[in-house]
DNA sequence: GAGTAGATCCTCT
DNA sequence: GAGGATCTACTCA
């Protein structure tokens, strides 16, 4: 049973607990008829204004990260070096900037057009390992941000397939160093084994 | 296999 | 004007 994610489930309080629930889900993009698909196997938790290696740590609001602020269930997208697009999803009540960014994916739909987008030539576990290339690879820019996940064009959906408690593990966040103590957090899940999450394999 | 440095551009101070 | 929620390639062992 396919259904996409509802409002309701974005706007749940517990950012950490929704992160792992995010595993398994399957986040789909839809640009001009073309789609592409895969399954979350790795993100991150950033609550807001406890916590340092967000955006919005401390209060601090911008035209960037106003997007965090507002309602759940929109993607905020952010470039990040230069390169690198990265895409959160917007938690929680309008006010708390929470966010999940999704890190990798395990590719299901269009994978010829990830590989077109990303100059692959063949599937490997680097097209969606790292939250730089799952957005590249499905075609997510800066220019996205601000999208509704309750819209055609970018959405979450569950098909029923859940990862269990033993197949979930956590971690400190990756590429936060500067944020301190908050570094240490172990807000990062991922589904063991699987071969698109950063990191070390295994 | 592990560790390090460079790329590269938008955003905030 | 500085720095960043990263990735890749290259060096060395």
């Amino acid at each position: 049973m396919v259904k996409k994610l509802g409002a309701e489930f974005y706007q749940g309080k517990d950012v950490v607990k929704m992160a792992k629930e995010l595993l398994g889900k399957i986040l789909v993009t839809n640009w001009k008829g073309v789609t592409t698909s895969g399954r979350i196997v790795e993100c991150e938790a950033y609550a807001g204004v406890m916590d340092r290696a967000s955006h919005a740590w401390s209060g601090r609001r911008t035209g960037r990260n106003e997007i965090m602020f507002g309602e759940a269930g929109y993607a905020y997208v952010y470039l990040c070096y230069g390169i690198h697009h990265l895409f959160n999803v917007v938690t929680n009540s309008p006010g708390i900037p929470h966010a999940i960014l999704v890190r990798a994916l395990d590719p299901i739909e269009g994978v010829e057009k990830m590989l077109q987008r990303t100059n692959k030539k063949k599937l490997d576990h680097t097209l969606t390992r790292g939250p730089g290339n799952v957005s590249k690879s499905l075609g997510i820019q800066t220019k996205h941000s601000g999208l509704s996940l309750l819209g055609d064009r970018i959405f979450i959906t569950d098909d029923g397939g859940k990862y269990t408690r033993m197949e979930i593990a956590s971690s400190p966040r990756i590429g936060v160093d500067y944020a301190g103590d908050d570094a240490l957090l172990p807000y990062r899940f991922y589904v063991k084994g699987n071969p698109n999450v950063s990191g070390k394999p295994r």
